[in-house]
Order: C-alpha cells, then sequence, then structure tokens
DNA sequence: CATATTTTGTGAGATATCTCATATAAAGTA
DNA sequence: TACTTTATATGAGATATCTCACAAAATATG
C-alpha cells in the first residue's frame, strides 16, 4: 500500500466515486490517496485498520479464515464502496481480510481524528446504510442462486455477462473461487457446454456459437 | 395484523426490546403496537409499508419471488430487529413479502410523520448501520456454511443448538426450509445419524444418543 | 537454455443432494 | 364419523458436485 501523492488524480477519483457526496463536512483536504497493487492486502486479518477507506477504482475481495483453517472467499467489493466500515461501526467485531484484486485506488480517512464526526453525520450514515442495503441485498441474491440453479445457469449468464466479442477467456480457476465450486466441476461444465454446441473451445479460450441456448440457460437466474 | 391497545404491554416490549435506546427523539408516545400471528404477512410483496416496524418479540422470514415463479426463502428476522427499514433507506427497491413465523409483536412508527426525521437521527441511523452490518455478516457466515459443510455438519450443530433434554422435536419441512435442503434430503441424513448410532428415532422424535460423536460432526461447521 | 513453479486439463470414483412417485399417519373440518 | 388436508416416511433413479491423483502446457527463474 503506497501513498499516491498526485493532486489531480486525488481530485480526479473523489469527484469520479462522489466522494465528498458521502459526507456532510468537507474531507477533501484530509483524505489521502493510496494505492494498493493486486495481490496484496488492503486490511490484514486481526488487524484494526487506522482508515476508512473508500474503494474509488479498483477491486477487492473479502476473506475469512474458517476454524478448520480453511480460508473461505466471502465478499466481493467493486469501487465505489467502503471498505473498514464495519469495524468504524461496531469496534468488537473481528477484522477481516481484504485484499485488492486489481490494482485499486482507495481514499482514506484517518480514525482518530474522524472518527467521532463520522459516527455524528446523518449523511454519511445514511448513505452507509443505503451501500449495506444494497451490498446485503446483493449478496443474499448471489446466495439464493448459488442454493438454487446448478452452475450451468450461472455460468451461462456470467458467459454473457463477461464475453468479449463472443469470446470468453478467464482465469479459470478464480472463475471457479467466484462461484464457489471446484475447478473440476467448472471445466466438467465448460465441457458440457461445449459438447451440447453451445460453445467451442479454442485453446485456452472458449467461443460463443449458439447465443440463444446460453440466454435460454441464464434466463432462470434472474431473480428480478 | 391487529393493532394490540394494551398499554402496559406496550410498555413493557418497548422496555425489552431497548425500543427507544433506537432512537434520538422520544418514539414511545407514537409508537403503536401490532400483533401478527404466524404465517400472516407483515408486509406484502409489492406493497410499500407505511410503517417502520421493529419486531420487538416474534420471529419472521422474507421471501422474494423469483423470476421463474419459484419463492425463495431468503432471510430470518428473530426479535429484536427493525423490518421495513430498507424500504425507508432506499425508495426505490422492490418491496418483499415477510411473513410471521410465530405470533409477534411489533412497534411501528408511521413513515408519513416520522420518515425525515429518521433520516436525520444519527443516533437510529447508527444503530441502523449496526443492525445491517450484524445481519450481512449473520447471511455470509450462513451461505458460507451452507456452501462448504455437507448437511450432515450442521445438522449436528443445529440438533445440539436446539434439542431439549436430549429430545429433538420439530416441524421437519420447516427444518428442510431452513437449511435450503430437500425434505427428502433432511430425512435421509437423520436416518444416517441413526444407522451412526448417534440418534434414536422415537415415533416423531430422535433422541440423542452419542453427544460427543454431534460434537465432533459440528465442530467443523463453527466459523469464529 | 534448463529447471522449477504455476496453471490448465483429464479420469475415476465417491458423496451430496434432487425429483418424483407413492404410502401412511395425524390433524383439522364438514 | 367420514372426508380432506397436512405432515411424515420411504424407495428408486438421476444429477450436481467433490476429492484425489496425475499429466500436459505455460510461465517464471536461475
Amino acid at each position: 500500500m503506497k501513498r499516491v501523492r498526485d493532486e489531480s488524480l486525488r481530485q480526479e477519483l473523489m469527484e469520479s466515486s462522489a466522494y465528498l457526496d458521502q459526507f456532510s463536512f468537507d474531507v477533501g483536504s484530509d483524505a489521502e490517496l493510496f494505492m494498493v497493487p493486486a495481490g496484496e492486502y488492503i486490511i490484514k486479518e486481526g488487524v484494526r485498520p487506522e482508515y476508512l477507506f473508500y474503494l474509488c477504482r479498483g477491486r477487492a475481495r473479502l476473506f475469512m479464515t474458517l476454524s478448520n483453517g480453511d480460508v473461505a472467499l466471502i465478499d466481493f467489493f467493486s469501487a465505489p464502496c467502503f471498505i473498514g466500515e464495519m469495524e468504524l461501526i461496531s469496534d468488537d467485531r473481528e477484522v477481516r481480510a481484504v485484499q485488492a484484486i486489481e490494482d485499486s485506488y482507495l481514499l482514506a480517512l484517518p480514525l482518530r481524528r474522524y472518527r467521532d464526526r463520522l459516527l455524528n453525520d446523518a449523511c454519511f450514515l445514511r448513505s452507509l446504510c443505503r451501500l449495506l442495503g444494497v451490498k446485503n441485498y446483493r449478496n443474499t441474491v448471489t446466495f439464493i442462486r448459488n442454493q438454487t440453479f446448478p452452475l450451468i445457469n450461472r455460468l451461462a449468464a456470467f458467459i454473457l455477462m463477461t464475453e468479449d466479442q463472443g469470446v470468453i477467456r478467464k482465469e479459470y480457476a478464480q472463475v471457479a473461487e467466484y462461484f464457489g465450486v471446484s475447478y473440476r466441476h467448472l471445466l466438467y461444465v465448460f465441457a458440457e457446454l461445449v459438447e451440447r454446441g453451445y460453445l467451442r473451445k479454442e485453446k485456452k479460450s472458449y467461443v460463443i456459437l449458439d447465443r440463444a441456448a446460453l440466454e435460454e440457460l441464464s434466463r432462470d437466474v434472474e431473480v428480478r
């Protein structure tokens, strides 16, 4: 995590992510800009952060260590969103690890000086409620989907959402993780789609052959 | 949903559920008490509620209709918690159905008169943030559990948590729903526990024979 | 360039879970 | 009481998904 001292970039990011709108007082002068390269941790497990972060560009994910030692991926964040807000709101909570997936830019407000003001700012609290609500809703929808539909439907939807000119090329290990299934199973399902003639495999990519069929498969997954 | 005009009960419930602590102004005189019998809806799908509810006694569940017409159970609420708070915070959201599972008591604040005040009350917003955070966290943990552990482990934990003098007697259809598995599968897993000698079946109940074995099974499920 | 490491791909066999059909028992109701 | 509905129970057969072991390809590193 590196402090970025590029004032014009800082201004630009504050603007494009509507950062200042999240507060009723002006945090423009005290928000520091940080860059976290892909793979690095924004918050380390168990280490209470000193800042309230706002992810203004990039993506991150949240982990949790289970009692059996396994590490579970529990949420994805994409900009814009707060990070470390739960630690601000309830200070008794275990601190979970948050890791950048892409190179990410974060606006950071020092808690030491701002904590009290934040906890009394209706504007900030309101937008936090809204964001938490949205996050919760999105998670719930994802949970339901995972529980309700087999991978083949979810994968079809994913393919249509992330294809680039009819081509899918991804880190499949990450895709498997994203869906919460084993890598092996993901490949089985890709193979099934190829088998059915909906996709063609080409080196490490898959090419869409029958978009209508994929749409049919993904139709169910929509939750409105 | 019936208005309950029992002033002493209303006072008692306000007290036992710390209702008044959720606001910085006094809502004591305007909060109405309602009773919703088990099975009845507190909020109907698509019908924007006129109150901010606070479940002070009882349990409820939240549904969502999928695009294919299926109805998915997406969350359980137990007292104390707000109901209808998302509709207050972001008024663009689809309204989901909330149904009482047990006879439930709700304190209700008319939104028409209180909306603005609530949205500007840091005390209320703070506790809402906290509750949303907790709810989200709990959901996430449940989700991870469902995804990570087979039913036999989760069921063992459930049995130990809900047994009464070593006896389990439940509406199994609801238990299946709670775990997000089919009724059939739930019975298979109960049968497996009997087969292994951890439980004994007695009419419609199961009796714990080997608590240590159940503890062993449920050990993994803890997420810290 | 050669070797080590990571990512990708495949097979085999097991387990978890589902759907559907059907039967019985229990509980509510005319 | 007879009838209807709801909860409980079980079998059969299918599907979704996992684990593990291993092979091949790609990428990084000395």
